[in-house]
DNA sequence: TCCTTGCGGAGAGTAACACTATCCACTCGC
DNA sequence: GCGAGTGGATAGTGTTACTCTCCGCAAGGA
């Protein structure tokens, strides 16, 4: 397979597959002559990956080229591939969040019994949604119980899919399968769960505040 | 308050707010003289709004003034106003999705029994996140069955969490602060969700792949 | 053998985005 | 009265993700 037959294959243009060659995010293809190459099905691949990683999961490329390299390195724990998706899709806010915020995240996360490690985008994340929250509830009391309780919900449902997610991966199967579908399982289905909300919330806002008596009243 | 005191209040530069102000995201302070202008807590409120959604809502700022616009027309309905949040949110896929992964998602959101507008970006969203979901796996038979069952136990996390969001919106507050808690509890609470979720599989990733004896073994 | 078509690789160019810097006339407070 | 500060306008900057153009070479038909 030819360049021109692999962008036919994936629908990205061929200009685009060069650059992501020049980039370093898709390997080079077999050179057959000076200016000819074979590309296979693991570029197609390849390509997949990064596109529903840029489209779907909206990484910079930058991001997607540090997840691919840790994906592509055999000595790579799954821990690290894990960690490397979950670097690419957290929203750090730039200034040091404050204290009081993530020491009350720290307090939530270890009444869950979460382990997470101190440096996890994700705990920083969560910090600056929590406080951004804060801001908007002038009586806030920014105690602990507070914050449990309204997170709460949230943790309980996110809590049976992680579970079950993790559970569920197959342990019989090559590293690079394996690899890929934790990759695509954090990436995509972090953005299934964000769409599903909001058809859920369509949903709920179109029978309670347009026509609820049209159901059940 | 003057705009530099606006400024302190919040964190964002001077020369950011002046940009702001051009561009129509925030209201221009009444002017008390031909360069002296005064900003209220309306102003700073704004402000905040407007740095959630940009910031932790990862929208471009022609995002954000959409849904502002719609926040500020008097004449909108509730309805409207979690559209445009839903609209900025999705990361619809540029191509016409293909009619047969658009059926399939339309399949299993009757079979849930939402209701979705057919032009909801959402259910575009969702049929990109499947349609590059199948390309992973091979033998995936595009039935109805396989997508419903696949997508159960998130439909199901979620049904319950815009249900209760939904169901406890207060009935008895001034609009502006009706809408405003409408957009954060969409826009923050995707981001909430998707780094709680992280948190959540990490520390499973931990107990399963790197001590799972020291716990329960 | 020629000749057209297409290939690959490299570098420059581009469009969108979100600011940021500079300038200027003016005004407030001392 | 004067200097620091203000608001408004315009132009400039850095980043990102491509996209365009060029070039020498290869492959395959006439």
């Amino acid at each position: 397979m030819r360049l021109a037959e692999l962008s036919r294959t994936t629908g990205v243009p061929p200009a685009t597959i060069k650059w992501y060659l020049r980039e370093g995010l898709l390997p080079k293809g077999e050179a057959t002559a000076r200016n000819q190459a074979q590309y296979d099905d693991a570029h197609v691949r390849r390509l997949r990956l990064i596109r529903a990683l840029v489209e779907i999961g909206g990484m910079t490329t930058q991001e997607a080229r540090n997840i691919l390299a840790v994906v592509d390195d055999p000595n790579a724990s799954i821990d690290q591939v894990v960690g490397a998706a979950h670097g690419a899709l957290a929203r750090v806010p730039d200034s040091d969040s404050d204290a009081t915020t993530l020491a009350q995240v720290d307090h939530f996360l270890a009444s869950r019994g979460w382990k997470v490690m101190p440096g996890s985008p994700a705990r920083a994340e969560l910090a600056g949604i929590v406080r951004a929250m804060a801001q908007f509830t002038p009586g806030y009391d920014h105690s602990d119980l507070a914050l449990a309780a309204g997170l709460a919900p949230y943790a309980d449902a996110v809590d049976q899919l992680a579970a079950a997610e993790v559970e569920e991966l197959p342990r019989d199967v090559p590293r690079d399968v394996l690899v890929e579908q934790v990759v695509l399982g954090t990436v995509l289905a972090e953005r299934l769960i964000g769409s599903l909300r909001r058809l859920a919330q369509e949903s709920a806002f179109l029978t309670r505040y347009v026509a609820p008596s049209d159901t059940n009243r």
